[in-house]
DNA sequence: TCAATTTACGCAAGCGCTTGCGAAACCTTG
DNA sequence: CAAGGTTTCGCAAGCGCTTGCGTAAATTGA
């Protein structure tokens, strides 16, 4: 059995409440006294049970990190940047994985909703549902979205601006010439897509370009999705002379894809993909990609929960970050 | 506040413990009074406070997954595998992310320690630190190593046969016609490290190659250290024409190194990879590598680690699992 | 030196749930 | 219809911890 409180207690000829105090560095409990708990506590291996704690206590320093995808090494690093950010504030991470879907979402909520975390971050995944929106407003639930949009602006959120990002990707491969641009998104419908479309529009507006929906592609989030993608492009009316993928995944999908289709990058296609991480960088030729603030994303969303959990924050707050345009072979025109 | 089993007991006026037994499926409450109460319960959107559960039946039905690395495309494949197996069992996976430090590890550990969690299974890391092995004595603590070696054969465990993965990647380059095969590897030793070692030497002696303590290389287990090592190889005595690297993220580096260099592959070197995933499978050329059987992997260790917790183990077990060897361009010698 | 504070500690309730046990109510039989 | 067996349910203890409150002891000040 388990070494317990009570147990320290009666050996420290103390009542628990002192230990209690005296481990938890409260006022109230003498120098001696403290240091005779603290030594036996240690001396015993005593390790308090978090269940107990966290029940009587109600609050567990814990946090969950809810992620749809743990395949994408972007989320890998917000993950580690929230880890990181935790850490020196006392608290310890949980990851959970729901793979996208939203069975998995509700199940990991629970987490929350049964205060075995103290709150929690969701990175990506789809709108809200209302699992979460239920959650959120049922109990004084600490949560925080990162690069998932709610339909009203009733959660904390960190973003990023992926209109003004895919906006900056076209204007340069406008300036590099291409005149054929397409757009690689996910569902039409989303939000966080509609957006990305937002963007290529009025960019391609902007420039006198004209805005043709053929070339803009709705396709699931994987590897598989981008190759299909480009087999379905060159199969179709329009052919694009550029690429704008807006995923990780499916771009680097869509690169092997034109490449073993025989075509060469920028020559044939340029390509600007998404994330400036190992998976763009080691692919060949070298990708032009919109790099996210990863690591901003990771401490804000941080603090924007620590500040709910403290109830400092008055409001919902926004913030939105913006992605820098990484230039790099793929999206060189051989004209210039 | 929260709604509470009792309120729901208030609610159909029933004891507590009723509708305790009820939600649970319990034996013991008749039909009618099982219907009445799920349904109030329903109606009230109740969540059992999974703490106080916890803290009551002394289990949670929630793993642990403590993983080293979570970069590593191949560990990740691994806890996908895990939840997998899980989500049949009825387990929730929570994960973890120590990030190579002990301290982390440690820290995580209290999950377990304190009940969070009925089991961990760890994936990766070193050697076997005096914090897991106090856990997993002190207590009748249910743990599970993969790839992860134990100085005594005390943990059970599953691992990948580094050795023979090895043996089999030189006999292969050595049927190429390669006569310098290099190994790089992680810190010796380390005991995984010291298992790759041997079979890289007994397969070399096998094949009535020299042996040279030059050519095995100790990197950390990064990108740049992967590039690293082979700027101080190129630097060396002894310049190798083959080069087998046994960590993912390592293997990614020493092949940029190599093309950075101006050197070709396989044609200058040759290179097998380790892992068989999105990583390796997107570089250019396509890497020679040795594949775990993440699937495995995964299962197995979860399927060890219920045994524990149902104490359906007599004695500690061991399950050594053989990667497999999937031939690409960058070992492929020009000679052939 | 004695009242007025302050400090150190113990008592006990309570966090929300599970579970062993016993009592009542129900069903079997012969 | 009574004796015995089942079910169904409530009681109450307890899981290991925190925390408000009360009291005794130590400290202060004049």
């Amino acid at each position: 059995m388990q070494i317990t409180l009570k147990d320290i207690a009666r050996m420290a000829d103390v009542a628990e409440s002192t230990v209690s105090r005296a481990l938890n560095d409260k006022p109230g409990v003498g120098r001696e006294t403290k240091l005779k708990i603290l030594k036996i506590a240690k001396e015993n291996n005593y390790r308090p049970n978090q269940l107990a704690r966290g029940l009587a206590a109600k609050k567990t320093n814990m946090l969950a990190v809810i992620m749809a995808e743990m395949d994408s090494p972007g989320n890998i690093e917000i993950v580690k940047s929230i880890e990181k950010a935790a850490e020196k504030q006392g608290y310890q991470i949980i990851l959970c994985n729901t793979n996208n879907q939203e069975e998995k979402e509700k199940s990991y909520l629970s987490l929350l909703e049964s205060n075995q975390v103290d709150g929690a971050i969701f990175i990506g995944g789809k709108l809200v549902g209302s699992h979460l929106l239920r959650a959120s407003f049922s109990q004084e639930n600490a949560i925080v979205l990162v690069n998932r949009l709610a339909e009203e602006n009733f959660f904390t959120s960190v973003l990023t601006d992926y209109s003004q990002g895919i906006y900056k990707a076209v204007e340069h491969l406008v300036e590099q010439g291409f005149k054929k641009i397409s757009l690689v998104c996910g569902d039409k419908g989303d939000l966080i897509e509609e957006e990305k479309i937002d963007g290529y529009k009025s960019a391609l507006t902007e420039a006198g370009l004209e805005v043709n929906d053929d070339l803009i592609f709705s396709t699931s989030v994987d590897r598989q999705a981008g190759y299909d993608v480009f087999l379905e492009i060159i199969e179709g009316d329009v052919i694009p002379d550029a690429f704008i993928s807006t995923r990780e995944l499916t771009t680097i999908g869509l690169v092997e894809a034109i490449k073993m289709g025989g075509y060469f990058i920028p020559d044939d296609f340029a390509v600007v993909g998404y994330g400036d991480n190992i998976l763009t960088s080691v692919i060949d030729p070298p990708l032009t990609v919109l790099s996210e603030p990863v690591e901003k994303l990771g401490e804000d969303s941080l603090n924007f929960l620590l500040k709910l959990i403290k109830e400092e924050l008055d409001s919902q707050q926004i913030k939105v970050l913006t992605p820098e345009l990484i230039i790099r072979e793929s999206s060189i025109s051989k004209y210039n």
